[in-house]
DNA sequence: GAAGATTGTTGTTGACGACAACAATTGTTG
DNA sequence: CAACAATTGTTGTCGTCAACAACAATCTTC
C-alpha cells in the first residue's frame, strides 16, 4: 500500500512553444514556469553514470513495489527471502554481508517477516549466539508467488529499456551482485 | 561533514577455507559463520536488474560522496547546482520536475545551498509566487571545482566497470535522464 | 470577481544506510 | 584454565531521501 504511480510524468499539454533545440545556455528570459522539461539543459549531468543509474533505480523500485503491491513485498524483503530460501540455515550476519545490508537493519526486516510467518529464527546448535534462518512452509509457497510477480516486474524492465539492453546491463553490473 | 567512508567492507583476512566453487544449494551444515560470501547463492536475485542496479548505485554514490568529500557536496546538491548553472532563472518547480525531486525536498536543499552562498533565490518579476534561481559568483567558481572532482569520480566509475561499459550504460539509460 | 490551480513552505511518515553501545557467547592466548 | 579479544544479535540514534498532506500567497480562468 505504498505503491506510487509511474515516472515523474513531466508536464505535457500546452502544445505551443517549439523548443529551439540549439544552445544549452539557459538565459532565455521567458523560461519561467511553462517550460517543457526537455528544454532544460542537464549540462554535465548528462555525462554522469550516477545520475542515470539513480533515476533508473528509482523507476525500477517503483515498478517493483507497484507490481508486488498486492502482496506487500518490497525489494529488500524480496532479496532477504530469496537468499534465505536458497541457503537455509544461514546466520543473520551471513545474510547481511551477502546482501550488503546493515545487520542492525536486518533485525527489523526479519522481525517483520517473522511476524508474517514467512521466516523463522532457529537457535543454532553450533553457535548459541547466532540464529539459523529458515523459510516457513507458508514462506516457501509465498516466495513462489513473489517470484512470479517479480518476473512480471522484470518483464516491465525489459519493455522499458529493451530485452537486449537489459541483458547487457546485467552483464555489465554482474560484478556488483 | 556527512561523508561516510567507502564500501560495506566485507570481512577479509582469514586466508584459509578455500571456497568449493561447485554447488549453490546451501544446506551444508558447516555453513554457519565462516562463509565466504560467494558461496551463498543469490538464486533468482541474480536475474533481477534492480538488484544489480541498486548495489551499483550505492557504490557509485559512495564514491561520489568520498571524492567530493573535501568540498562537502552530495550527488543531489551537485545535480541542483548544475541545472541552475546551465539554466539560470529557473523556478523551484521547474528544477524539481526536471530532476525528479520533490519540491518540498528542494526547499531544504536550496536553504542549505543559499546559506553557503552558492545559490540565490530572486523574486520573479513575472510571477510573484515563484523564485528565480541563480548561482552566485562564488557558486559559479565553486561549481567549476565540483565539476573537476566529479570528473575524477567518473573516472573511478570507468575504472570499475570499464570505459566502454560505462558508455554503453549511459546509452542504455539515456531515456531516464 | 469567485472558483480553481500553481508555487513555495512546513510538517509527518516510512524505508534505508551508517554508527555506537551493549549482553551473550565464542575464540584465543598467555 | 583464566583473562582478553572478537563475533552475533539487538537496541537506539542520526541523517538522507521519497511520498503526502495541508497551508498562505499568488496567478488563471471563466
Amino acid at each position: 500500500m505504498a505503491g506510487n504511480s509511474q515516472m515523474p510524468r513531466t508536464a505535457k499539454s500546452r502544445a505551443s512553444a517549439r523548443p529551439r533545440a540549439g544552445r544549452t545556455q539557459g538565459r532565455n528570459g521567458s523560461t519561467q514556469s511553462g517550460v517543457m522539461d526537455d528544454e532544460i539543459a542537464l549540462d554535465a549531468l548528462a555525462g554522469h553514470a550516477g545520475y542515470a543509474v539513480r533515476r533508473f533505480q528509482i523507476w525500477i523500485f517503483q515498478d517493483f513495489i507497484r507490481t508486488l503491491g498486492a502482496v506487500d513485498i518490497r525489494p529488500t524483503q524480496y532479496s532477504v527471502l530469496t537468499v534465505i530460501g536458497a541457503n537455509p540455515g544461514l546466520s543473520q550476519m551471513a545474510v547481511a554481508k551477502r546482501l550488503g545490508i546493515e545487520r542492525a537493519r536486518l533485525v527489523h526486516l526479519l522481525d517483520s517477516l517473522e511476524q508474517r510467518e514467512l521466516v523463522s529464527r532457529l537457535r543454532s546448535a553450533t553457535d548459541r549466539r547466532s540464529h539459523a534462518l529458515h523459510l516457513t512452509a507458508r514462506g516457501r509457497t509465498a516466495l513462489a508467488q513473489f517470484r512470479r510477480l517479480a518476473a512480471e516486474h522484470e518483464r516491465h524492465v525489459a519493455v522499458k529499456i529493451g530485452k537486449e539492453n537489459r541483458e547487457r546491463l546485467l552483464q555489465i553490473l554482474s560484478a556488483f551482485t
